[in-house]
DNA sequence: CTTACAGTTTACGTAAACGTTAGGTATTTA
DNA sequence: TAAATACCTAACGTTTACGTAAACTGTAAG
């Protein structure tokens, strides 16, 4: 049931499948560019949370790290801590599991619906830059007239 | 060269072109669904310069509530007022004009690459929450499967 | 004209999302 | 085994993006 991952040159054992790599925190957190600090903060907030070794220090695998990608992919556009923690099915304990599940599933709809708002306002974001970027090039075309031809 | 406007009973005058329309700030952040507070701020943070009455209340015409517009629209991409601000091309004063425009110039074609990324994330985003839900429905059918038949 | 409501500035308050520092323990390396 | 790192918890500090309250002014309605 249990397999070995090399840790701290010394080998630990966690869950099997899990159990291809593992991670320190700051080995994590320069992968994906952010501070230890950050990774425990989403962990106080229980975002996560990852095995630790004997030593108390926390051990993270492929799977923690997929959840952490998620969440920082969902703060790019612009959900909060709290609102992530509710897409991951995190939040509402204290409910009969059929309550819970009806919950989340209402939750994610809503969401998804949202997320086709975020592609048409994408598009519209781009439209903005592309136009700013050609008034941009006009004015400096204008410009380099007057400097060749004063 | 300059039109009415209609405000407060009275009739205000204010640039041409600009004067199909002009609200109150009140108006807006009803419109728009935000408070007054947070228009005030984004003008303290310079993101947005409407005109004044002669008694010195802020009007709002189409062209300031597009801007607006545009910056809720960024916030929802997680930017930052900065950043926003920056994407405005509101930013670098104290440089020749020449400069400027290079800079924004760049600043903005740096935002396209990130705005195509964000597509990408928006499709992960989706698939995410769509194989979440896909999950739960499972889950649920098998709940009450052991409902039905104890 | 006055009453009531909206708007103005100024300034302090606050929640979220971390940064930073202190004091102590684990792990690695010389 | 000692010294140098890396990690741990706990607590306070900081920044961003506003909320809120005070004290005053402009505008609309009776």
């Amino acid at each position: 049931m249990l397999r070995p991952c090399r840790l701290y040159g010394k080998i630990m054992y966690i869950e099997k499948q899990k159990s291809k790599e593992c991670w320190t925190i700051s080995e994590l957190a320069g992968q994906l560019d952010i501070s230890t600090r950050t990774i425990r903060f989403y962990e106080e907030k229980g975002l996560i949370s990852p095995e630790r070794t004997p030593g108390n220090q926390r051990i993270y695998t492929s799977r923690n790290r997929a959840r952490l990608k998620l969440i920082l992919r969902g703060k790019r556009f612009g959900f909060s801590l709290d609102e992530i923690s509710e897409m991951i099915g995190m939040a509402n304990a204290d409910m009969d599991e059929m309550e819970q599940i009806k919950k989340s599933f209402a939750f994610a709809s809503t969401k998804l619906k949202e997320i086709k708002l975020r592609r048409v306002e994408l598009d519209l974001l781009e439209q903005e830059i592309l136009s700013t970027m050609d008034k941009l090039k006009k004015r400096m075309e204008k410009l380099k007239k007057q400097e060749d031809s004063p």
